[in-house]
DNA sequence: AGACCCAGGTTTTTT
DNA sequence: ACCTGGGTCT
């Protein structure tokens, strides 16, 4: 097993070495992009348990993402062993609160078997709530808006904030703010009533459950000293709530952020929090991180020319010891798909002059639609590619109702589950049943499916549907035991109830082609091969357990490490790319309107996308190479376009700009 | 239940 | 221009 040696500490340059060591009290670390903030983050864990004696048990570190908690427990292995490794707690915020609940949920008087709600369910229950609550409502406004209002609201503490820039509205849309009152509160007891929790109330319902039973909070706080935040820029105000909570007693927080890069505050994220942080903790040490071991001088110079332009920043400057590098080169081109096809040539040109492997490579763009004429482009030209960040696993029709399945039978009050799944496959139940059922619901108070059962023994039940109702109703019992007595046999009994209901059948059926069939059953075997790693890798298997993964950590569904073995090129948004880095970066679309974006700017987000830009040039570890185009189709219309005004922030001696020739010259072979 | 049509929207995305 | 989703008609 590694010991933690001071060649550990050696290998770090001073403000790192300082961080790691600095273990007591508030301490925030300024980690600018690229400047060794995971290794930081990974080498004060093990400071704390070898040199410091703290037990594994009393560190939490929160990260954003299920990868990096990943990545992170990885790590750590390496430098303390996995035998302590794994009692250190490393989680994202939702799985974190999700433990603390699924605990202690009761003090607030809901059940603990509650199940979590995807977007997905939140909108069809909210379509249910705003229908019920009146047309003018639902006429004007989506479940999906009213649910990012309300998403919005639970992570500014149930406070209402200021109406967010993210939520579209308009002024003439004033009584918009009474009406979300209404259907929020609404759509929290429909919540209840399903005995459900979305992801936001995670985090809300842990936060009441610490500030009205101290108890619990105390002795969450004697369990965790020392507490870690990864990506701190990206808390929003509850996350922050609870941290200060958490640690109001010992206030060993060490928050790790760079606010530089912050890019989700139009999701709820208050990059507010790291620019106050001595505010809040007045005796806090800060330490900047700004030697960068990633990217060459040119990349730094181009990137600290652009976000000196913000104003909203805490001072700081990347730097290097390595050499300049190669100069950034900047592509005009006439339209989308010339760029795509430069791209293409010039990605081959450094290929074959440098011996480049595809996987060097990453095209980075603002939104996913901008993907398109590259994946022709390169698949033309044989350049395999992969595009990150398309269509969700989950969001596949057959992989929502299994899990829906799953989830009714996991929590029979679940409504989104029962109601996508009663009548399919089809069994004769429909709408008029349902209403009927919905009505019996109110009057019980009781589940979906027990309504059904009081409509069967009042004989209130069209003939037509009675047998369906009896088959689904056994069907739901049999299996709830059957999932109950047997979690080793989770995929057993999945394949069971499969068959059961005769899914395979109804896809056949549904589906147009036989090869669409196919890819929808292979999409079910992805879900049972999941089951079966999730009953090997879990102490103690159980539904819920699988349910708790699967939504909590979208990757819990894919074939690991996919992406990273395949010598692919990347092409993804700059979003998605944060905390990735490539040798080679195309960052494409740099007009106005495309980058910054036109909506952004209008909402006055200006800073937040140069603080994009500013992402995109650090990916790149050797060189940046950036297009622009003079026309693009927009809102399906062919429009002129003028360059980004972020490009003229950088420094015009750092750039080296190619041919502005009229497309039809460009155009060859 | 299924086909068809029209309206609306079309930045970024995790949990 | 294009896709999704909801509503309507058969």
């Amino acid at each position: 097993m590694p010991v933690f040696s001071d060649a550990l500490l050696a290998a770090l340059n001073a403000p790192q070495r300082e961080a790691v060591i600095t273990t007591e009290g508030p301490l925030l670390v300024l980690a600018g992009a690229g400047s060794g903030k995971t290794r930081v983050i990974t080498t004060r864990i093990a400071y704390l348990i070898e040199k410091q004696a703290a037990a594994p048990e009393s560190i939490l570190a929160v990260t954003f993402t299920n990868k990096a908690a990943e990545e992170m427990r990885v790590r750590v292995g390496e430098l303390v062993g996995q035998e302590k490794a794994k009692k250190v707690t490393i989680s994202t915020f939702h799985s974190f609160c999700l433990q603390v609940l699924r605990r202690d949920i009761g003090h607030l008087g809901r059940r603990r078997n509650f199940t979590i709600y995807t977007e997905n369910d939140a909108r069809i229950l909210l379509r249910r709530v705003t229908d019920e609550l009146g047309t003018e409502e639902s006429e004007r406004y989506s479940p999906a808006r009213f649910h990012q209002a309300i998403s919005l609201r639970k992570n500014h503490g149930g406070k209402a904030p200021a109406i967010s820039r993210a939520v579209r509205i308009s002024a003439a849309d004033e009584k918009y703010e009474s009406r979300l009152s209404h259907v929020y509160e609404s759509y929290q007891s429909a919540l209840q009533a399903a005995n459900s929790l979305d992801f936001d109330d995670l985090l809300l319902f842990t936060h009441e459950l610490w500030q009205r039973f101290p108890e619990v909070l105390e002795s969450v706080q004697r369990q965790f000293r020392y507490v870690m935040v990864d990506e701190y820029q990206d808390t929003n105000r509850l996350q922050y709530e609870l941290l200060r909570m958490l640690t109001a007693a010992h206030r060993n927080l060490c928050v790790v952020g760079d606010d530089d890069q912050s890019i989700y505050s139009w999701r709820g994220a208050a990059p507010r929090n790291i620019l106050d942080f001595e505010k809040d903790f007045s005796e806090a040490r800060v330490i900047a991180l700004e030697q960068n071991y990633r990217s060459t001088g040119v990349i730094l110079a181009a990137a600290n020319g652009v976000i000196g332009n913000n104003r909203e920043r805490r001072e700081k400057k990347l730097w290097t010891s390595r050499g300049a590098g190669r100069l950034c080169d900047l592509f005009i081109v006439g339209d989308e798909e010339e760029e795509a096809r430069e791209a293409r040539r010039w990605l081959e040109h450094i290929v074959r002059s440098t011996k480049a492997a595809w996987r060097d490579f990453a095209v980075l763009y603002r939104s996913n639609m901008q993907s398109r004429p590259f994946e022709l482009a390169f698949r033309e030209a044989g350049i395999p590619y992969k595009v990150f960040g398309g269509q969700d696993f989950f969001e596949r029709a057959e992989v929502k109702d299994l899990i829906s399945y799953l989830k009714l039978l996991a929590n029979p009050r679940d409504e989104a589950a029962f109601l996508r799944i009663v009548n399919m496959p089809r069994r004769g139940i429909g709408d008029s049943v349902l209403h009927q059922a919905h009505e019996v619901c109110r009057t019980e108070g009781c589940s979906l499916s027990k309504a059904l059962f009081v409509l069967l023994e009042r004989g209130q039940t069209p003939s037509r549907s009675e047998g369906g109702i009896r088959r689904f109703l056994y069907m739901l019992q049999d299996f709830r035991k059957r999932y109950k007595e047997n979690g080793h046999g989770l995929r057993e009994t999945t394949e069971a109830l499969i068959r059961a209901i005769g899914y395979a059948e109804e896809v056949e059926r549904v589906s147009k082609t036989p090869e669409q069939a196919q890819a929808r059953l292979q999409n079910l075997d992805v879900v049972l091969q999941a089951l079966s790693r999730y009953v090997e890798e879990a102490a103690c298997p159980s539904l819920s357990g699988f349910l708790d993964q699967t939504h909590l950590d979208n990757a819990s569904m894919e074939e690991r490490n996919h992406y990273e073995t395949d010598d692919q090129v990347s092409l993804m948004t700059i979003h998605s790319a944060k905390g990735l880095e490539f040798p080679f970066v195309f960052i494409v679309g740099l007009e106005d309107g495309c980058l910054p974006h036109e909506q952004s700017m209008k909402e006055g987000g200006i800073e937040e996308e140069r603080r994009l830009f500013y992402v995109a040039l650090t990916r790149g570890q050797r060189h940046v190479t950036l297009f622009q185009a003079l026309s693009r189709m927009r809102h399906g219309k062919e429009r002129e376009c003028k360059p980004s005004r972020f490009l003229t922030e950088i420094p015009a001696e750092l750039l080296r700009m190619h041919g502005c020739a009229a497309p039809q010259m460009m155009s060859r072979g």
